[in-house]
DNA sequence: GCAAAAGTGTTTGTGATACACCCATGC
DNA sequence: GCATGGGTGTATCACAAACACTTTTGC
């Protein structure tokens, strides 16, 4: 024993948000909690950090625990602290975020672990501060999504600018002009459109596109920022 | 014990950038560690979090601890827990930042601690990851300086134009037209201009300002959001 | 009267917004 | 041939950037 101070639990929550291209929905993944207090009640995904554990490594244990998912968009977001958050103990948690493409292989994945996916307007009731959490998470997206390409997290690899144009939409709470839309988005040169069309929701099919990572550094790099920023 | 996992020292350290209107220079407060490993060496200023205390309230202890100040503005940045970052110890650090002015009076404060302001460009060697910290202290003002009023933490309740420009073009690293400059900040109506001239530093006299939080809060209530962005 | 800093206006260009029609296709 | 969603262009306006001179006053 090193420091003569007390110590703590430290633990990871992670705010999942999952969209849906064909629901057109944005989505949070909740678990059950096994353990006391609150065993049984809905909660954000979440576990004690390991002795020997980076801080990000237990927050991409957990993410893989719970989602089967490894290497996607995963980012520490704020740690919360209040001696009273948690009646069982002194936990610090440090809460981290991340953005994934929902499709029914996920949905699966998930279910095994008694977690499910809830549409954000419809949340159950949250153990201690995950409310809080997941409201923090909220505007961190949308005040990110104006800046940085985030939104590319929640699309399958290839997608139509329709597609992108809902998800903003979602992500705003609003309607966003398609004409304009489309300009400043090809404007930023960061989307490559492929030959292909995806028919699934019209006669006419709409160019499917690809988000070039590369350009999007370069444009980085050179002190460029995105900026999505609607209406 | 309610939960069995291995439990950590939780730290607090807190970034405190200092900017000095007569010296017109932004600076950093440092103290020399005085515990094992590292005793002796430069840090910045910190401690180890109270069993029943909230981490805002460790924060607000060691800002007040090593500067005597109470009510300034004191924020959570970021969480710094590699397993490895503390030879001492499993050690997990929230990092919280805030900004002051420096006047001579808080200067002698600060001595009084074995602490000491440095200029941002003459760094003494860092504890740990201390200067990632301190990095990412300056990323952080950087992007706040454009979207929010935090510069006005920096600077003496009444101050000039020139000053504030001086302060910006201080963060930025670069100079700024003062005429746009002039225009951008008086466009958005959250300064109010006083009767009162500074002389110290021409003969003609420069008009001083007050930052009207009122107004600051009505506009960003509406909506609205500052932009100070230059160049 | 001059040096030194404070203060002021105009022009130009770029990018945001608002807005309406044609296109391609499956049925 | 028509209904459905996909795609395109233009005019206007507001704001950012570039840029040079006048004002005040202590010495």
């Amino acid at each position: 024993m090193t420091y003569q101070h007390p110590t703590m639990w430290v633990s990871i929550d992670c705010l999942v948000f999952g969209y849906d291209v064909s629901e057109e929905n944005l989505k949070l993944l909740l678990f059950q909690r096994k353990v006391e207090p609150f065993a049984g009640q809905w909660s954000l995904i979440g576990g004690f950090v390991n002795e020997n554990e980076d801080l990000l490594a237990g927050a991409q244990r957990v993410l893989k625990t719970f989602t089967g998912l490894d290497g996607v968009f995963l980012e520490q977001l704020s740690t919360f602290g209040k001696a009273s958050r948690d009646p069982g103990g002194r936990v610090v948690s440090v809460l981290y975020w991340s953005l994934i493409k929902l499709d029914s292989i996920q949905k699966e994945v998930v279910n095994s672990h008694g977690a499910g996916w809830f549409d954000l307007e419809q949340l159950p009731e949250l153990v201690m501060d995950h409310l809080d959490m997941t409201q923090l998470g909220m505007e961190q997206l949308r005040r990110n999504a104006t800046t940085t390409p985030i939104g590319f997290e929640l699309l399958p690899e290839k997608f139509t600018l329709p597609q992108l144009l809902r998800l903003y939409e979602g992500i705003y709470g609003k309607s966003i002009d398609d004409r304009n839309f489309r300009k400043k988005i090809l404007a930023t040169d960061v989307l490559v459109r492929l030959d292909e069309k995806d028919k699934s929701s019209s006669k006419k099919g709409a160019y499917k596109y690809m988000f070039d990572e590369r350009k999007y550094h370069e444009l980085k790099q050179r002190g460029y920022h995105l900026d999505f920023s609607i209406k």
